[in-house]
DNA sequence: TTCATTTCTTAATCTAGGTTAATGCGGTCT
DNA sequence: AGACCGCATTAACCTAGATTAAGAAATGAA
């Protein structure tokens, strides 16, 4: 659970590229493989200097209430269709609309990493964005 | 919970095209909007004859252990995953291994569909693939 | 300030996958 | 049987976004 300041949690594929799995700012809740078994896919660092609440497995177990989950999980589902069924233009405007704070706090490559897209693209759409209005 | 028989969840896009969220199969949870608030985005229905339990918001929900929660939420961040960084061709081989039933069990346009591609681009995409070995 | 490094943008070209359309194939009606 | 219909496949073309490359603009260290 981040307490304060910016991680960012994101894989790493065979061609070496980055790909942003999710910004987690105050109040969210980061973690991969929390029934183990499986090793991780996902790497974890701070974008902005971070102070982080760490539950036990066991202990903690009850701490992370089940809303934050069930939350997660309709945030995780909206992203999977709009990956599947939304331009990127669209992603971006979503993601702006969703996540207005953290788009002012990280570097466009990222929200480009995020939304599956290059950055060279994101400024395409992004001007053509622009000129729509 | 699926007792037996076979689910799909999917939603509609705003040009009237369909995209498979995801197939349960037995044993498997499918719940949209757990919290509700929020209007659903997913459509149900059954490719094959089912039988399923439903479970009430409290007297049911203590019954869906974690662990299910829990692997969903692998499963989804493996997918979010692979549509940002895989090829048409890398997820359909990722989705034959992982759900080699469910091959057998839809038709192949419901697989372009979970898969995010046309039936089209599936067609072409096994053909390169048989081709490759 | 200057130099270096990283980020952002623009433009030219390329490509994976979409679109459209034609063909074939296995049902399932009457 | 023949007519119909949904599904799969193939092929010709098209387009969103990737790639490559080159400059601007920011950031930061000495």
């Amino acid at each position: 659970m981040v307490d304060s300041g910016l991680l960012r949690a994101y894989s790493i594929d065979e061609k070496g590229k980055e790909h942003i799995f999710l910004f987690a700012p105050e109040g969210w809740i980061v973690a991969d493989n929390v029934d183990s078994e499986t090793p991780c896919e996902l790497y974890i660092d701070a974008l902005e200097d971070a102070t982080v609440s760490v539950f036990s497995k066991d202990t903690g177990q009850d701490r992370l209430d089940s809303n934050q989950i069930l939350r997660r999980l309709g945030v995780l589902q909206k992203r999977v269709i709009m990956l599947m069924s939304a331009t990127a233009l669209e992603r971006y405007q979503h993601f702006v609309e969703t996540y207005p704070k953290i788009t002012q706090r990280v570097p466009q490559r990222m929200i480009a990493s995020y939304l599956g897209i290059t950055p060279e693209a994101l400024s395409k759409v992004k001007s053509e964005w622009v000129s729509n209005r």
